[in-house]
DNA sequence: AATGAATGAGCCTTCATTCAT
DNA sequence: TATGAATGAAGGCTCATTCAT
């Protein structure tokens, strides 16, 4: 059948992208995007290096798929937290594994070059912004109701979301530093950051 | 005079070192580390290429040297707030400043690389953290006192400490997508989030 | 019927190279053939890859088939001359056009990389240098006839069939250098050449 | 000396400079300039890829300073037919040799491949229309004066030159498929060739 | 101290061609 | 007949670094 036939097709060139998008997150991971060449990426995903080419207009292309499959990550888990019911208790709650997922050293150090490289590239910056606007987004849409329903003020829920996401940045280029950031401290007062954030008092 | 001879020189050399410094920081902050080329470099600084390598073994070195030269500054800053009395409220006061200081949207990305760079450059991470740690220690030293003045429990200053500084870098990324961190809502949470950290109730 | 299918998929298959060589035709023409990769010229033709494959065992033997295809185009010329009659007041009348046809920039840019190509490859020497012979000699046939029938010498008539050959290529240079060559000033001077070449005076 | 050691460097250079076009030269000849790859030329040129980007921008720089060159070689035959008098006289003069020079079969090719290039190709095109006009000022202004002195019109001056000029194209352009022009017949035509187009009788 | 010519490995990318389906 | 996924060699070009002067 040709329907079949195509989407079979349609599955298994998604499966590729995949496949790339798996290597280039290894190699880029383990030497940066700038160190990580496209020979190594397509030897690590066991294609060839046109293959690739295939699937991706540019090694850039590849970067910015990455940062949109990040950003997916990331609402997965806010969409977690909204299915567990009250947001910011969710929030809260998870941090000992939020610091845990941002403890990785080797994931940061490669999200800061995300950030760094989105400085000087418009079209990554484009890319990393939307990806960016919309996690804050679902953030913000989730804490705004859960802090209404707390009879909280929603004053500046912007910009708290913004520190709230600045605070783990911050923390993951601490994690990219070597340093250990799954301690109970750190969970005690990224908590008391939080909270002071979010909380008018 | 041998003696004056070689102190002139000596002054000299740690001008051109300052020259090259100058240069190598402009084309990092505008290019990057990676995209900014010894000879691109060179033609800043107003010298030849092979005549850097007589002050710089290497590029890293150049990087190196620049991450001691930005702890300096942050010294001078920290040293300060020191003069001024008490360094909680120094700190506190001097927000608004921080953060215009935070959000030159080069210097800050550049300040992600090193980061990230570092997180796969042993000597680099040497470099970088043996500068943040020093930092941080002179921030704990004075933040202590300050504290214990107070009456307020220094406990887990070490990760307040570091809380703050991930504060900050984190500000950084959000300078470095381009995002305006100096309005009064950053200043107002920033402070609130600072207080949170430092204050045990 | 076996014979009617079998003329059927013979007529297919050279509808299938004739779509081959117009979209091939179309893409040199417009980057020339090192530049016109296989990719374009199928997506041109509206076809796979692989599929031209079938019909030319390389890219070039695209460009010999477009050759010869060139070749038969001079003929139809050639011929539609030795029908009105007297052949070289056909060639003399026909000038105007024939600078015309000469004149598009992108056809004659081809023609010269044809030329070029075939200094360096022996294959495609051969089969240009067949098709121009064959023109030649056709041009030479119908020349040969009417000169003599004008009671003038057909002494070095190959010489003189080569120069007006070369006469007209060297036009096609121009026009690939962006020169207009349809004026009457053009007209006159060709015609004038082309007659000092045929008629011994 | 500071100017001796100046003059010697800029000597230096310029000899750098004519060796890798000579070596370009060469390759390009004998491959094409599409097949020629720089590394060829930089083994040719008997240095390495990257120091022949000390003295061209581009494999496309190369090429277009040897259409220059070209150029001025054909301006130095210009400036000796003048040198000899009688501009005209010169020109038919030396016939023979002016065949010879075109029949090298490589070089030939390499010009028409200038030409189709430059169709495609605007810099080029700007490179190769300049040095064209020049050397067909150059004969414009010769031929110009030494027609006026025998009492002959130059009407038309401009195309005429033009299509001296397209002849020798045409001309080269048979010695590219490896038809010999050295022959008295040829001689003979191109002559009685010339002086039709020059001579308004 | 100072120059910049010289190197050559290595980068990203393209392309003609093949082959399983 | 028809597809297009897959290959991998080769291309132009850049760059940190060295070294003779």
């Amino acid at each position: 059948m040709k329907g079949a036939d195509q989407r079979q097709t349609v599955d298994q060139a998604d499966a590729r992208r995949d496949q790339i998008l798996e290597a280039a997150a290894e190699c880029f991971r383990q030497k940066g995007f700038h160190a990580a060449s496209m020979a190594i990426i397509s030897k690590t995903a066991g294609m060839s290096v046109g293959h690739i080419y295939h699937y991706f207009q540019n090694k850039e292309a590849i970067i910015a798929a990455l940062i949109v499959r990040n950003s997916e990550q990331l609402h997965d888990v806010l969409n977690a937290f909204q299915a567990q019911g009250d947001f910011v208790n969710a929030l809260l709650a998870d941090l000992p594994d939020g610091l845990e997922r941002t403890a990785d050293r080797e994931q940061s150090a490669l999200k800061l070059e995300f950030i760094a490289e989105s400085a000087r590239n418009s079209e990554l910056s484009c890319v990393l912004n939307a990806a960016d606007a919309s996690a804050r987004q679902r953030l913000s849409d989730g804490l705004g109701v859960s802090l209404r329903a707390r009879g909280q003020s929603d004053v500046d829920l912007d910009t708290k979301v913004m520190l709230i996401s600045a605070l783990f940045t911050g923390l993951a280029a601490k994690a990219a530093q070597g340093i250990d950031i799954c301690t109970d401290s750190y969970a005690r007062l990224v908590r008391r950051s939080i909270e002071a954030i979010l909380f008018e008092d």
